[in-house]
DNA sequence: CATAGTTTTCATTATTTATTGAAACTTAAA
DNA sequence: TTTAAGTTTCAATAAATAATGAAAACTATG
């Protein structure tokens, strides 16, 4: 199968937007390839689209399962192995949101943590703590919010997404709620 | 100045970290030399700091304007460029959200636009365009969301940020409240 | 307008990261 | 148990990215 001109740039597209989401560009494009192609795929297939080596294909599946992005198919009477995207755009989504706060904010947190309970010494530890303090309280403000949000329900988060500009009245409403 | 063996790890991890929010590790070790330190810095006390070509800091210096997270300070009598962060560590969480989304959310979104206007010819194509319309309106929802969120006030953001788990509870109200 | 302090540029070099492909490994079926 | 279809590994190589530092370009000041 040969790729339309289109899909063809959709996936180009997603090897250069790859390597700023945690992956580099083969990655990226094998993960955009799999995304718009209907029918699963075997590692030659994917290596043929994309001109890249087997082994390279070999080590991009490893590390798409890794990150919980693509799953493997069976095929009766085959033994080929066929891949395909592991949910909806919207849990590829959510996946790599999270592994990349267990990647990425999760040490960082535990770091700021170790340097803040330690005593200061001297006014310039005192500021570098307090500035580390601010870092630490937006990271977990973030990881409360983004946990709160898989929390939700479909119908409510459909009903958040909805919200828009709403969102402040509703506050404003809450808040007035609350006041009486 | 020398930093404090906590003080560097933190320089250190930031330059981990860079790497993976848009620039590259010495960058992320000047963002998070200048956030830990009280007075702006010259670009050579940031070189001696980080061990680091006088060259290397002002590329760094450049890119890092060009993220808007760091100002220039002048001290009367003294011809030397002083750098400081340009804002609070909220200011610059936002910055690099707002850059990031500029330099990968809206080109994917324009071209994922120009693939969706185009009639399918065939099945794939339609499979393919479909996929792309879901990345499509996931991105724009977030864009939607994030233009939102910078628009509330302070004390409204506070006042979300605070909301936590709660958030599901207003929202089942707004929606009881809007069936009467 | 010459100078000295300072910053920027960019060709070269160093480092890091990604890719290949042949060999090793795995496994279902004969 | 052997075979062959398929997958993985990893040392070698290629490609991309980052860092250096000397030279060029600025720019306040006398």
């Amino acid at each position: 199968m040969t790729l339309s001109e289109k899909n063809y740039a959709f996936v180009m597209h997603c090897g250069e937007m790859g390597s700023r989401w945690g992956f580099n560009r083969t990655i990226g494009q094998m993960c955009g390839l799999l995304i718009i192609t209907k029918e699963p795929m075997t590692a030659n297939e994917i290596a043929d689209a994309l001109s890249i080596s087997r082994g390279n294909v070999s080590m991009g599946i490893k590390e798409l399962q890794s990150w919980r992005l693509i799953k493997v198919q069976h095929i009766p009477g085959d033994r080929k192995e066929y891949y395909a995207p592991a949910g909806t755009i919207w849990d590829m989504a959510n996946r790599v949101f999270e592994e990349r706060k267990k990647r990425e904010i999760d040490p960082t947190l535990s770091l700021l943590r170790d340097n803040i309970i330690e005593q200061a010494h001297n006014d310039d530890e005192r500021f570098a703590q307090q500035q580390m303090q601010e870092i630490h309280d937006l990271l977990e403000t973030v990881t409360k919010w983004s946990a709160e949000l898989q929390r939700l329900s479909p119908e409510q988060l459909q009903s958040l997404m909805k919200l828009g500009s709403g969102i402040g009245k509703v506050l404003d409403f809450k808040d007035k709620i609350l006041k009486k």
